[in-house]
DNA sequence: ATGTATGCAAACCATTTGCAATGAC
DNA sequence: GTCATTGCAAATGGTTTGCATACAT
């Protein structure tokens, strides 16, 4: 992550400690640095280890309590998956394309300005449009190939 | 849900259970009922609270492996929204707005030609698609309405 | 008769909570 | 000094599993 956008998160955290008067801990600014390091998907798991490394333990309740407030802050995004919960960093959007396999679980972020401009498009009657969303599900090649009796990612999680 | 369309579920289960030799029980056949029988979203307590309701109460382990065997055959999919799972009869087209107050967590079915033409036109190298979900975020007007201080959805739940 | 499906209770795992200790203000 | 924040360990809640029993074939 550049420089100049990472100084807007700290910014933005910065800016909400102040008016809010919540505390600026070392903690909160660790986890920061540390999500501003992680590129694409990660889990609650992959911070704490990426803090660790740093030497900079933090507990799993901070980890929780301090991503939920990045959430509220919308400097990062949150995507409950079928192989479960995984954190992202919020783009200037904040939209969100994914093409997801039913089989392996892997995931491959997708840019596509028609379904921005489309989902811009949709008429909401009374609603505050924060950001979007979007999940394509089907079967990558890799699998396709593989699998002749193809195994649900379901399945293949149950036997792991 | 009309006859027709519950008839065509329970053709697709029987195919199912006959071709991979799998036993077809009163309770996987309760269950679609059951499931034909909830409108929008349900949870899996949902389900058992229904069946319950029929006198045919069914375990939570089999609850689970037979909506593990619905997704599968494609008849209800699998949603992980912020207020937790829910499940959902499938359309014919597998493909599902919502737009979701970030403050009350209210879901909203949306139904946009616009959107799913667009989602259709995205070029995917290699990839055979199934279905898509589009999750848009935002705030609703009655919570708009509502809270000066905003509490985020995550608060409320917490504070529950 | 055979072996799959079910029910039960225990196990599991991510997330949350209660509380005492720490540290930002 | 005050009270928000942290760390720890226990609790929680949804989902899965192991195993004995029931039952579809």
């Amino acid at each position: 992550m550049d420089t100049e956008t990472k100084a807007q998160l700290k910014a933005t955290l910065d800016g909400y400690l102040e008016t809010s008067r919540h505390r600026k801990t070392s903690e909160r600014y660790a986890i920061l640095d540390a999500v501003c390091e992680m590129t694409g998907h990660f889990t609650i798991e992959d911070l704490g280890e990426r803090l660790l490394s740093r030497n900079f333990p933090v507990s799993r309740a901070t980890l929780y309590n301090t991503i939920s407030l990045f959430i509220k802050l919308h400097i990062v995004i949150r995507h409950r998956l079928p192989a479960g919960t995984r954190y992202e960093i919020c783009d200037m959007e904040n939209n969100h394309c994914h093409q997801i396999c039913n089989v392996c679980g892997k995931i491959t972020e997708i840019k596509s300005q028609i379904v921005i401009d489309a989902v811009g498009a949709i008429k909401l009657q009374r609603f505050r449009r924060e950001g979007f969303s979007l999940y394509i599900y089907g079967i990558c090649s890799t699998c396709m190939a593989k699998n002749t009796r193809s195994k649900t990612l379901m399945e293949q999680q149950k036997n792991k």
